[in-house]
RNA sequence: UGGGAUGUAGCCAAGGGGUAAGGCACGGGACUUUGACUCCCGCACUCGCAGGUUCGAAUCCUGCCGUCCCAGCCA
């Protein structure tokens, strides 16, 4: 991959890592923390990326860290499959894995450290009172009527919290900041909270869980981390994170520096969103290929290298922004274009009689696995009288120009001849069943000896070799650009209804039998495919259309 | 005058006093045994708006406008 050009982090973090800086002669080290309750995407994979390339740029590292402190929503069963998604995409966090839940004894202890020092109390108040004496966006909040316990009660009480003499929501633990800040982060916000659930890790050791806003810090400083990026929607936060993190008795002090998401066109990337068109049958699972899960999008057929550059590419700002769907598929096309051996496979045949080829004889031809890539060598294609077309590489009034099947028109068969159209075969209904001409002897491997310009080349497969498949065509999940900007229709309105096309009779050249995931083959002028990773089986394949090819023909392409 | 951010092309995005990089998309052309790829060319007289400072402003100053985030015992 090439060089990531410089962005606002990679600054900042070398005027720290400068002489005088904060973390002047450190290493920098960084870590991806995700909750594990939900699968990852694409929007993970930037955040995946920027921390670990950053922490590679400058020669340190980057954890992976499961920020699990909320034992009502988490589960392992996303554990397993956010590793395996990560190391798909290629990067590797060593001995380095945790989980928020191991330091949860550490956490508690500076919860009581807290309280020692005044920084926080248990309150009574119920969820409601707090809501309400939390004040508004414009007026501020009133204290809490315990705000002011002695040290001793508090620690007697969060002692009992602990020990689960209280329910949940009975009491919580607040840290004691500003209930007039405008910061709404820094009115006494919540620490710690009462949940009886067992937790995937640590079972009913606890009655007691952290919130983020105390605990994301301290296991970062924990940690050693030096630089926490992460979504602009915790900018409100840093104080917060400042705030924890200076008053904790830790030798270090991560710097938290934030970065706009990313968003899509034509997708959703909400986990609540993504959740509910599973749970509701709307696509089918986590890896559908037309979600923008990391799943979905193996499944549809992406290279991690891709995705990579993609992430790359776009660039990290703290403009929020929505990137036009063709720029990732951009970046695959140009991964597989140089890597994908070129097939030819026909999506809606249409039979063409080679009126003049002898019946019954049958000859091969020699055709290139990749022009790109010489290396990848040749196979061999066989040819008879009898072929298959693609429907649309006919007509019998061709639009302006067009300039591929047409009658008295010559067009070459890719890698065998170049033929003439002699006309067609109509059912009772007038649709073309079958598409005539004759062909050139001296063309043979698709050469003209006397020079003369044949435009158009169309691919085919000799009907009595075929090899049949299922195809299916994929395209935008919903049919507006930003399905989450619609203030007055729901998301799930505004789906795609042609996003899934499944064409149940194609015809491949017989070099594809047997083919197994993760297979991925250019079919010649059409697209780039990957052999189905769950439903393809070797004698009943199942292709998806990763991305088409690029479709220079302006005219009324049916 | 609640707080915090942010406005450079249709979409991303460099550039931080010296006269608007790059990519995607789009349009045109060359090449072509893939209407692909590749290669050329075009695509912001102007950087949200208005003033000001300066020989010179997208960059500095002032004011205004737009957009996003925050009132979970979620992360």
């Amino acid at each position: 991959m090439e060089e990531s050009t410089k962005n606002f982090i990679h600054e900042a973090i070398e005027g720290d890592l400068a002489p005088g800086g904060r973390f002047a002669g450190r290493a920098v080290h960084t870590r991806f923390p995700p909750e594990p309750n939900g699968y990852l995407h694409i929007g993970h994979a930037k955040a995946i990326c920027i921390n670990f390339t950053t922490a590679e740029k400058y020669g340190g590292l980057c954890n992976l860290r499961f920020d699990d402190t909320n034992p009502t929503r988490e589960d392992v069963e996303y554990v397993d499959a956010i590793e395996e998604d990560i190391r798909w995409l290629g990067f590797d966090w060593s001995d380095r894995l945790f989980f928020g839940s191991d330091y949860a004894q550490r956490i508690y202890d500076t919860a009581e450290d807290f309280i020692r020092k005044g920084l926080a109390y248990v309150d009574d108040l119920s969820a409601d009172e707090m809501r309400t004496m939390r004040g508004t966006l414009t007026e501020p909040g009133t204290n809490s009527p315990h705000r002011d316990r002695s040290v001793e009660e508090n620690l007697g009480l969060f002692r009992r919290m602990k020990a689960g003499d209280f329910e949940p929501g009975e009491k919580v633990l607040r840290a004691r900041i500003d209930m007039a800040s405008g910061n709404l982060n820094l009115r006494d916000p919540a620490m710690y909270r009462i949940k009886k659930d067992t937790h995937h890790r640590t079972g009913d050791d606890w009655c007691i869980y952290p919130m983020y806003d105390f605990a994301h810090p301290l296991q970062d400083a924990v940690e050693g981390i030096t630089h926490s990026l992460c979504s602009l929607e915790y900018e409100d936060h840093r104080p917060l994170y400042d705030w924890v993190v200076n008053h904790a008795d830790l030798e270090d002090r991560p710097r938290q520096i934030e970065f706009a998401r990313l968003n899509l066109t034509g997708t959703v990337m909400s986990k609540r969103k993504l959740l509910e068109l599973v749970t509701r049958g709307l696509v089918d699972g986590w890896d559908d290929p037309r979600m923008p899960t990391l799943r979905g999008l193996r499944r549809r057929g992406y290279t991690p290298a891709s995705i990579r550059t993609f992430c790359d590419r776009i660039g990290v700002s703290k403009v929020y922004s929505t990137v036009d769907s063709a720029f990732l598929e951009h970046c695959l096309r140009e991964d597989l274009n140089a890597s994908a051996n070129r097939v030819m496979a026909v999506l809606r045949p249409v039979k063409l009689v080679v009126e003049n080829y002898p019946d019954g004889a049958v000859e091969t031809f020699e055709a290139e696995n990749n022009p790109e890539r010489p290396e990848n060598g040749v196979r061999t294609v066989p040819f008879s009288r009898e072929l298959w077309i693609e429907a649309e590489d006919f007509s019998e009034e061709p639009p302006k120009g067009y300039f591929r099947m047409f009658p008295g028109n010559e067009v070459r068969l890719k890698h065998a001849y170049v033929v003439r159209c002699t006309g067609c075969v109509r059912d009772g209904a007038g649709r073309v069943v079958e598409v005539r001409c004759t062909y050139d002897p001296a063309t043979k491997g698709g050469d003209t000896p006397d020079g003369r310009k044949v435009k158009g080349t169309i691919h085919w497969v000799s009907a009595k070799h075929a090899v049949d498949a299922e195809v299916r065509l994929y395209d935008s999940l919903f049919s507006v650009p930003d399905p989450d900007a619609s203030e007055d229709r729901d998301y799930k309105e505004l789906l795609n209804p042609d996003s899934l096309e499944v064409l149940p009779d194609c015809k491949c050249e017989p070099s594809l039998a047997g083919a197994e995931a993760p297979a991925a083959y250019q079919f010649l002028r059409l697209g780039y495919f990957c052999v189905d990773n769950r439903v393809s089986r070797p004698d009943r394949l199942v292709f998806n259309r990763s991305v088409s090819l690029k479709d220079g023909f302006k005219g009324a392409r049916s």
